[in-house]
DNA sequence: TAAGAATAGTTACATTTGAAACCATTTCTG
DNA sequence: CAGAAATGGTTTCAAATGTAACTATTCTTA
């Protein structure tokens, strides 16, 4: 696939040459967004296909070994990845026949669920993430700690504002 | 589906207290870039929805509407939507089955297929952009120019970083 | 405290998308 | 110029993900 951006820009600025009123910058910049988007996951799916994981349950291991007590309910971890309830009862059930997750029904509210890493998950996660956060420095390595925390405000603010722009529902 | 970015960010800050070397600015960017992509995708299907669209048809129509002489490829397309040919494919059986865009064969490359857009598609397509139009100047409404071009600056660095970072293929 | 509402998880079904294989055509190259 | 390689489009198949319906349990409230 061509992740080449001017096929964009440049059918954008005809459409701006024959219609007015565009506000071509702010167009730009949303589309700008999906290929970056893009871009980012396909990298790191790549990057994390040597360990026999893809960011989903990459992230979904990561977030069990973040809980407390090494114990995380399938609703908090839909929650911490975007991602629908239904879709997590795939990934555990992928995460657990790789023998990387337990699944036990838990005691105090018997309609829960509790996700905890096993021995195996636990080493493999511990072994992957100084890997991913190496690479992601490498990523990162031509921004100066300003325009990292530029990015970071610019980031939340856009979302702001595309929450106060949702369609009622 | 809930968007809260906080449950990510407290567990990677249990990590963070736990392992040492996690570059915690720059992930919690990386993470926000999903986020944030996540929320503009969804807020602008929505807002398509009512013109019988979505993101892929309405960005197709606006390619073939900003073409040479309302003529584009398939392969042209795919590239601006940064979507594989099978998809175009099929994106474009449906416009066609909409009524919006006509299919012909090229005459020059027997290889190739032309898209244009029927009468029907650009009466539709220049009714919908400048509602699109005003409601992205809505999004943005709290953005200086200053902002915007900063935001584009990074968004395209942020983009080279990920490409010399790719593995290679 | 009993009935209704809400929550957690799963299942069945549908949608969206891409990879690989395939055919036709064109371009390259020895 | 003939065979090989590349290109354009489609089809087949598979992977990823979501919605809606459903069951079990817990919470709310009249």
């Amino acid at each position: 696939m061509n992740l080449d951006f001017t096929y964009f820009e440049n059918g954008i600025g005809r459409i701006s040459g024959q219609l007015p009123g565009m506000p071509q910058d702010r167009v730009v910049l949303n589309r700008l967004f999906f290929y970056v988007f893009k871009e980012l996951d396909d990298v790191y799916n790549q990057h994390l296909l040597e360990f026999g994981l893809n960011s989903s349950t990459f992230l979904a291991l990561a977030m069990i070994l973040s809980s407390e007590d090494n114990r995380l309910n399938p609703s908090h971890l839909s929650d911490a990845l975007i991602a629908s309830r239904t879709n997590v009862t795939r990934l555990a059930d992928d995460l657990v026949g790789s023998g990387w997750v337990s699944r036990k029904p838990c005691t105090q509210d018997r309609r829960r669920v509790e996700l905890s890493l096993t021995p195996s998950g636990r080493k493999l996660i511990l072994v992957v993430l100084p890997v991913i956060w190496q690479r992601i420095e490498q990523q990162w390595i031509d921004f100066s700690p300003a325009e990292i925390a530029e990015f970071d405000r610019l980031l939340r603010k856009m979302l702001e504002g595309l929450r106060r722009f949702r369609v009622a529902s």
